[in-house]
DNA sequence: ATGGTCGTGTGACGA
């Protein structure tokens, strides 16, 4: 089963690089985010043959699931706070795994009000994450988790001193999360460093390279047993008019 | 180099 996500950066913008990589890399399931609509444009998607789920909001945010399989939805929103309207979560059981799709927040400017969102936001992440491996559910998480594991996992780590993305409250609060038991499917597969999954659109990152890698699966240890394969596609990156995320994608043992 | 580039929705704001 091959399971990708990825960052689209407008569903309405991307729709049809969207439909060329589902028609060629033909994946079970692909989980998408940063949508940036409220309304999500399912007719486009009658012609690929796959179901979809979408969570949306206007102009920011949102997150989607395609799949072959049924998507049989648990939840569509994180619990802890339900004064949150930002459409950042989905959870569901398709083909008898339970997957979630995250948009984790950015943060920044840090420290401040987004910043302080941005870890409340992750405390609810782990609380969730903990009651799934408390009732023995085998999941894996897949998303945008605006997280910069480690220095290896951006090329000039000098440039993310203080950056919501790199900092130690939020390395501490990513550990927290890995220290659940989850494996990082990407490292588990494939140690070598200069391996990302964002490049700016600004100041010729994708040419030179200038990358981070904060798009990732986490996959319990059930499903870590599982683990065939996960890589990242940088292809769609190189497409005209491209998101600034690329695919990544996770193969799990049938 | 204190800018640079996108997307939303039409003026800033978010990334």
């Amino acid at each position: 089963m091959k399971i990708t996500s990825w960052n689209v950066n407008s569903i309405k913008a991307r729709t049809e690089h969207v439909i060329e990589y589902l028609n060629t890399e033909k994946p079970d399931v692909l989980m998408i985010q940063e949508l940036k609509g409220l309304e999500f444009p399912s007719d486009q998607f009658e012609g690929t043959g796959y179901k979809t789920y979408a969570v949306g909001q206007k102009a920011y945010n949102g997150v989607a699931v395609f799949s072959t399989h049924e998507i049989n939805v648990i939840k569509g929103k994180l619990d802890g706070d339900d004064e949150d309207e930002q459409a950042r979560y989905i959870e569901a059981d398709i083909n008898g795994v339970r997957m979630i799709n995250i948009y984790l927040p950015n943060g920044n400017p840090a420290p401040g009000p987004k910043y302080d969102y941005k870890l409340q936001w992750m405390e609810r992440l782990f609380k969730r994450l903990k009651t799934l491996c408390d009732d023995d559910i085998p999941f894996l998480i897949g998303g945008d988790f605006n997280v910069i594991p480690k220095g290896e996992d951006c090329h000039a780590p000098k440039d993310w001193e203080g950056d919501a993305l790199f900092r130690a409250e939020t390395h501490a609060a990513f550990r927290k999360l890995i220290n659940l038991g989850l494996t990082d499917a990407f490292r588990a597969i494939d140690t070598r460093a200069e391996n990302y999954t964002f490049w700016d659109y600004q100041a010729g990152a994708w040419q030179r390279n200038n990358g981070i890698r904060i798009d990732h699966f986490l996959l319990s240890p059930v499903i870590a047993d599982r683990l065939q394969d996960c890589r990242i596609n940088k292809t769609p990156r190189g497409w005209d008019r491209p998101s600034d995320h690329t695919p990544i994608e996770v193969i799990i043992a049938a």
